[in-house]
RNA sequence: GGCGACAUAGCCAAGUGGCUAAGGCGGCGGUCUGCAAAACCGCUAUUCCCCGGUUCGAAUCCGGGUGUCGCCUCCA
């Protein structure tokens, strides 16, 4: 395998630090609202970096921070008159909706900020005590002059961040770009106890410290939003390098960032989606899909226009399944013929296909375009085999989807049956709305019989308006919900 | 102002030195169908922003230009 690495700014053979293991830490969010389409972004698809590396024999673990102190938070605590900390575990419950609904499992390790105050007060301590940071009234500063290679991972030298600087620097910094590890409380603020006095913690020593408690030094992957590369992850390295004096982290990944209309998110731009909203409107399978269908260091592009052609696409694949589905509940054929074997060849193709567009620095554009040649090739066989498919081709076929599903996470499993579930929605009511359109399908199919056809083209178009497609084949008639 | 990324068909998007430039959406033609839908088959970029260079050979490497975006401040 094959990871872009921030850090070296190329490709590089991946080379666990434990055989046969991955841990990894990826930043989570700052809980103040609702998670964000830029959010949803990294958090399906390191999702999908983790389910690759599970798929491909790994054990993984997988950890993800929420910052639950922070400005944003107590800005927002004290506008709605609520306590900073419960308005944080509220979003964090939200989180975990809106997540579940992407089909984005739960990390082994959610470390919270409020959590580890002891871990982050220690590393500070300790960083102290190595002079790579010092006390000024209460607050607490990374001295990067103790750090000579503070700037490796976003490829800039001091001397180009202070040419670029555009803040007002505070004066009692030693050097211009010294950060806060703490922040002595103010008036009214969440405050814990420190060596210092009462404070908080600066916003980059939590995934520091968490990573370090969690993963130790040195752990294989670290990921993120390109923002993060600076100042964020740039200070993390500092903090933990500089405390422990060995490398932080192997690899580093970085996501690209998402526009709306070919424009940054924003809130004064009126552009700034919600993933709940945006799950009002289309189906989180549909989302999922769209997300990884480029590649993540490159841009994407979110507009309504987008998301129905991902739709659209994504029904193929629906179709395909629903048709071997049913060729898998007729009965079948034992021999093999020649026309199978071609079949079960190509069908080896791309699994392989697959696996190496994946071991490619995490390639799932291509890896979702394999997925559409195995439903051409697939839905090619069944039209081919005229009614008489291959029980192992047909079988094969299945597992094939099923891995590709269990890597990209699109549609959910039957745990019982291993069933893809590519109708999404659960159905409601107890089988009467089944028992109703089986009624009217049974009404319609005696319209056709008499050749009424105007009847029979009423019952699909009002059920169309429903939501139920019909479609007439040569075996019966089948339906499915929009998609 | 400093740093960096990207530019492939109507749209989305793989591909980073050499087989016919993946795949999807859309469109067109055909098969099937009572009509549809789905599915299948075929067509839909002589060319990869422009100009120069390196090379037997470049979308792919180098130089210059243009354009878009991002970071440098909280941000996924």
């Amino acid at each position: 395998m094959e990871i872009y690495n921030t850090l070296t700014r190329r490709k590089e053979k991946f080379i666990p630090r434990h055989p046969g293991r991955v841990d990894m830490y990826v930043c989570g969010p700052t809980t103040y609202n609702f998670i964000h389409l830029g959010n949803a972004r990294p958090l399906v698809f390191f999702d999908t970096v983790r389910r690759y590396f599970q798929y491909r024999g790994y054990r993984v673990k997988y950890v993800q921070n929420f910052t639950d102190i922070d400005d944003k938070i107590i800005n927002r605590a004290r506008e709605e008159g609520v306590d900073a900390l419960a308005l944080a575990r509220k979003y964090i419950d939200e989180y975990y909706r809106d997540a579940g609904a992407l089909n984005v499992r739960p990390a082994d390790v959610h470390p919270k900020v409020s959590e580890h105050l002891p871990e982050i007060i220690d590393l500070i301590s300790t960083l102290i005590e190595k002079k790579a940071a010092y006390v000024v009234d209460g607050d607490v500063y990374f001295d990067i002059g103790a750090f000579p290679e503070y700037g490796k991972l976003s490829g800039r030298t001091l001397e180009e961040m202070q040419a670029g600087a555009r803040v007002e620097v505070d004066p009692r910094k030693k050097h211009p770009m010294d950060f806060a590890l703490w922040k002595a409380a103010k008036p009214g603020e969440p405050a814990w106890d420190s060596p210092w006095g009462k404070g908080r913690p600066g916003w980059h020593i939590e995934c520091s410290a968490m990573a370090l408690k969690y993963l130790g030094n040195n752990f294989d992957i670290h990921g993120g939003g390109f923002d993060l590369v600076f100042p964020h992850h740039e200070n993390e390295i500092a903090q933990a390098e500089a405390a422990t004096g060995r490398p932080f982290v192997r690899y580093w990944m970085h996501n690209g960032f998402i526009t709306v209309n070919q424009e940054k998110m924003s809130k004064s731009l009126g552009n700034f989606f919600l993933v709940r909203e945006i799950l009002d409107k289309f189906p989180p399978e549909v989302v999922r899909f769209f997300l990884l269908s480029t590649h993540y260091r490159s841009p994407l592009d979110f507009d309504d226009e987008k998301m129905a052609a991902a739709g659209r696409g994504l029904e193929r694949f629906k179709n395909s399944i629903r048709l071997l589905t049913e060729a898998l509940d007729q009965p079948s054929r034992e021999q093999m013929n020649p026309g199978d074997e071609e079949f079960m060849a190509a069908l080896e193709k791309n699994h392989q296909d697959f696996v190496a567009a994946m071991d490619d620095d995490f390639n799932t554009a291509l890896a979702v375009g394999i997925c559409f040649e195995l439903a051409r090739e697939v839905n090619a066989y069944l039209h081919n085999a005229a009614g008489s498919p291959c029980r192992a081709a047909l079988e094969k076929a299945m597992d094939l989807f099923r891995s590709f599903n269990e890597v990209l996470g699109l549609f959910r499993v039957d745990e019982r049956t291993g069933r893809i579930l590519i109708e999404g929605r659960p159905t409601k009511g107890g089988g009467l709305e089944e028992a109703l359109i089986d009624l009217l399908l049974e009404v319609r199919q005696q319209a056709r019989a008499k050749k009424d056809w105007a009847t029979a083209d009423r019952i699909r178009d009002r059920l169309k308006e429903l939501g139920i497609i019909l479609e007439d084949t040569p075996g019966g008639v089948r339906w499915k919900r929009q998609g």
